[in-house]
DNA sequence: ATAATATTTAGACATTTGACTAAATATATA
DNA sequence: TATATATTTAGTCAAATGTCTAAATATTAT
């Protein structure tokens, strides 16, 4: 849970799986479209796969990163505590 | 948003929240069930403020914080986006 | 008015984080 | 085999974070 939240805090990380929302990308395309280096995007790719909400397939000398949304169910069961708050 | 996932980002600011869930406390009850010194509860209740996640009310000399749960919500429909994707 | 209680603000300090460049690894192509 | 391409790993560094103690502020009680 604790590695899910610190994966979330942080833009890029986010807007990362944003655009694996529409389509999986290879980590060079997802460098693309950002402004930071190489290595920099690969750490934050670590990080969302330590967090298990991407998984990284490796194909030919490409590695493909696509969303894993089961953790999703498991934040929102979290989130879903609150919501069923009476005010 | 961001202020929202870094105020989420740290265990003892989600246990806050976790006990506010039952009931209000004020901060001197918060402080208690943690060995954390006050001023760095008072810290984090700081940054759940600013996230307005909680919201704070005086009553004489005490501090009462209790829930705000409409930032949930506006979380939950970033987060629900991902339910979504077909797989 | 003084003292006690509740809480925050300020400042210091070690750890974590996110960025970078350079080097390493793995695969594909000439 | 040598070279180019894709990606990660290693190491450095400044900025952000979480903790602490000491001091400040506000309220209540003597």
């Amino acid at each position: 849970m604790n590695i899910v939240f610190k994966a979330l805090n942080d833009p890029t990380r986010r807007m990362i799986l944003e655009m694996l929302l529409k389509k999986d990308l290879t980590a060079g395309e997802i460098v693309e479209k950002f402004k930071i280096s190489g290595p920099s995007i690969s750490h934050h790719l670590d990080l969302l796969k330590q967090a298990k909400l991407v998984v990284a397939e490796k194909e030919g000398q490409f590695i493909y990163y696509s969303l894993n949304t089961t953790v999703v169910d498991e934040i929102m069961k979290w989130f879903i505590q609150f919501k069923s708050k009476k005010n």
